[in-house]
DNA sequence: ATGCTGACAGGAG
DNA sequence: ACTCCTGCCAGCA
C-alpha cells in the first residue's frame, strides 16, 4: 500500500476489527478517530483502500443504515446479502437496523 | 497555491 | 417521513 497516510491508516484499522454481524457508521467512526476527520474523510478513505487489506467496507454505512448507491460493493443487493448472511439485522425498508448490529469499540 | 469534489452527518423546513 | 442547506477535512486537477 503505498499510501500510509495517518487517516486512511487509523480508518483501515478500525474497520479491520468490526466484527461479523457488526456495522459502523461513517460518523461513528469518525468519532472514535478522537473528532478529527470528517465522515467524508472515512468514506473516501474507504474509496481509496487497497483490496489487499482484505478491508471488510461492506460492514461500513451512511448513517442511515443504506449502503453507498453506486455499484461501489458489486452492487447494494450484493452487500447487503453479504451484510445479512453475516447475522445483520435488517428492517422491512431494506435498511440496516442499527440500534441493533451498530458495532461500538 | 487555489478551488472543487467526495462511499457523509445533522439540523431545519 | 422526506428534502434542502451547511459543515467537515483530506485528496486531487
Amino acid at each position: 500500500m503505498e499510501k500510509n497516510n495517518a487517516f486512511f491508516n487509523q480508518v483501515y484499522e478500525l474497520v479491520a476489527r468490526i466484527p461479523p454481524g457488526r456495522v459502523m457508521t461513517y460518523g461513528q467512526i469518525a468519532r472514535v478517530l478522537e473528532s478529527a476527520y470528517s465522515a467524508k474523510i472515512v468514506g473516501y478513505a474507504m474509496s481509496r483502500a487497497p483490496e489487499v487489506l482484505d478491508l471488510p467496507c461492506h460492514r461500513v454505512v451512511n448513517r442511515l443504515g443504506e449502503m453507498a448507491k453506486g455499484p461501489m460493493f458489486g452492487g447494494e443487493d450484493s452487500q447487503r446479502a453479504k451484510l445479512k448472511k453475516e447475522g445483520v439485522k435488517f428492517k422491512r425498508d431494506g435498511r440496516i437496523n442499527l440500534e441493533k448490529s451498530l458495532f461500538q469499540p
